[in-house]
RNA sequence: UCCUCAGUAGCUCAGUUGGUUAGAGCAUCUGACUGUUAAUCAGAGGGUCGUUGGUUCGAGUCCAACCUGGGGAGCCA
């Protein structure tokens, strides 16, 4: 075969210099013709379009012509040229073909007709290759890509917090435990209990649930950084919008107070559709008109509308007063159900909404307590459709009122000297917030499985792939 | 974890008050067609009815347990 430097499809797609020669690669995804012509749809993943390679049969190996089915992958040298037919502007015509791997159709899972998001789960490992899941994981990208961008053109620092933790201090979920111990046969203390000052760091060790204390950390010395990755629990949570092991973005910020926090993350927010807008429109398209007619609509909503900001004790005065029957009673000092959540945003205020000076009864330890001694400055964004989709707050820098209340959840301070040692040792006020990465990928992409979301997911009962 | 619905061909589903040989569309295979767009047309092959146990002369259909999946809730991001 002709040695012609490799082209991307999308490339391709977007040209108009025809009637040169030009190699592809890619995946097929459809042939379909009579016994002189076949047009075959190629995919390489670079864009969700494929493009059409035409191959008059005669010039070509019977049996090379049969072997190209449906998921098989070849490699084409032709003439980039301008359709005859309708459906395309662009297609190659082939003059020489070479299959790097056939996809036997008996047993080859994909068709060429359209799949369920259940069905597809089940082979998580082919369903790269479908438009449903190229557009999603191309998005997917571009959200990555876009965070580390806004944060870096902010003047943030990406700060690599560990992934092993020693500490549960945060207490925000059961924990996978990280262990070289034979667990058949452990070593046991004198008391009976498990030996884990034989573990492989001389301690009881886990996956991290957070990377926010370190964060912290990290911004009291270089101001504004942020975290990007992976995060676990170990909850038994069997629903659409939870993962065992998922994506979080936490930054943390000195000097911002809780109106700094909340400022950032609308513009957070905005940017991060805007961009989505601007560069991820074939796949919008494509997901806009095969899963939800209203995606693109509501990322353009939330780009021109500002979020509306109340107090918790608003929300529950507007809850009390609106009337509907909810399942769960609403009652100052409890928190907010999916229902009360919903109804806010998607009922009454019609628009993403951040609630904050929550009690401090339902809230962490670490955040900053207002005077009233009720109530903590936390901010919670709700979005339409997901629900809760930020979580964050001032952070408390004075260190009496942390470790009192430290002291109050009975958590050890030996676990979180360091912690404590920040606001002992030049403290400042500061802030910050987390992103469930994945729950935004749902409302960028309109799935509504959050399994549909990560390439492999992690859930209870299942880590294959 | 709780509530609820479902599991029948490779995929999506139908299958009546329990009753002869369990059906359809798509996919696959064979044939037809000079440019197709999830091509079209004709024909063919394809089943341990989720698993185990029970009721019955007889179970895809009824009962129980379990497994798997969807939706809702809780926990949360």
């Amino acid at each position: 075969m002709k040695d012609i430097k490799r082209t991307k499809i999308k490339e391709l797609l977007n040209t108009d210099t025809f009637n040169r020669e030009v190699n592809i690669k890619g995946w097929v995804r459809t042939k379909r013709g009579n016994k002189k012509i076949a047009f075959i749809a190629v995919n390489d993943g670079s864009t969700i379009h494929h493009i059409q390679v035409v191959a008059e049969k005669e010039m070509f190996n019977e049996d090379l012509m049969r072997d190209i089915t449906t998921g098989s992958c070849i490699s084409v040298n032709g003439l980039l040229v301008e359709s005859m037919g309708k459906g395309q502007t662009v297609e190659i015509q082939a003059q020489e073909i070479e299959l790097y791997g056939s996809a036997d159709p008996q047993v080859y899972p994909l068709q060429k007709k359209g799949h369920t998001l259940e069905f597809l789960r089940e082979i998580a490992h082919l369903r790269p290759r479908t438009n449903t899941f190229g557009a999603v994981l191309r998005i997917r990208h571009a959200m990555s890509y876009a965070i580390h961008k806004f944060f870096n053109d902010s003047g943030f620092y990406y700060l690599h917090s560990p992934i092993i933790t020693g500490s549960d201090a945060e207490g925000a979920g059961a924990m996978f435990r990280v262990t070289t111990l034979d667990m058949q046969n452990p070593p046991k203390a004198k008391d009976g209990s498990i030996d884990y000052t034989q573990d492989f760091f001389g301690k009881e060790t886990n996956l991290t649930v957070s990377g926010q204390l370190e964060a912290e950390l990290g911004a009291l010395a270089l101001s504004e950084v942020y975290t990007f990755g992976p995060t676990f629990r170990a909850e038994n949570s069997n629903t659409p919008r939870h993962l065992a092991e998922f994506w979080m973005i936490e930054p943390e910020m000195a000097f911002y107070d809780i109106h700094d926090d909340m400022d950032l993350a609308e513009d957070f927010l905005q940017y991060l559709m805007k961009y989505a807008l601007e560069n991820c429109k074939d796949d919008l398209e494509f997901l806009n008109k095969m899963y939800d007619e209203s995606l693109i609509e509501r990322i353009r909503f939330i780009v021109d509308n500002e979020f509306q900001r109340i107090d918790y004790t608003t929300a529950i005065d507007v809850l009390k007063q609106s009337g509907q029957k909810f399942e769960f009673p609403v009652e100052w000092g409890t928190d907010l159900q999916s229902e009360h959540e919903r109804y806010l945003v998607e009922q009454h205020y019609e628009r993403p909404v951040i609630i904050t000076n929550y009690p401090k009864s339902i809230k962490a330890f670490y955040m900053k307590q207002n005077d009233d001694g009720k109530t903590v400055r936390a901010m919670d964004v709700l979005f339409p459709k997901i629900g809760e989709i930020i979580g964050g707050s001032q952070r408390e820098e004075n260190l009496e009122r942390l470790k009192s209340w430290v002291n109050e959840l009975n958590i050890p301070e030996k676990d979180i000297w360091w912690y404590l040692d920040t606001r002992k040792f030049g403290t400042a006020p500061h802030s910050g917030f987390g992103l469930g990465f994945e729950r935004l990928i749902l409302f960028m992409t309109g799935m509504s499985n959050i399994r549909d979301v990560i390439p492999f997911p992690r859930t209870p009962k299942n880590a294959e792939f």
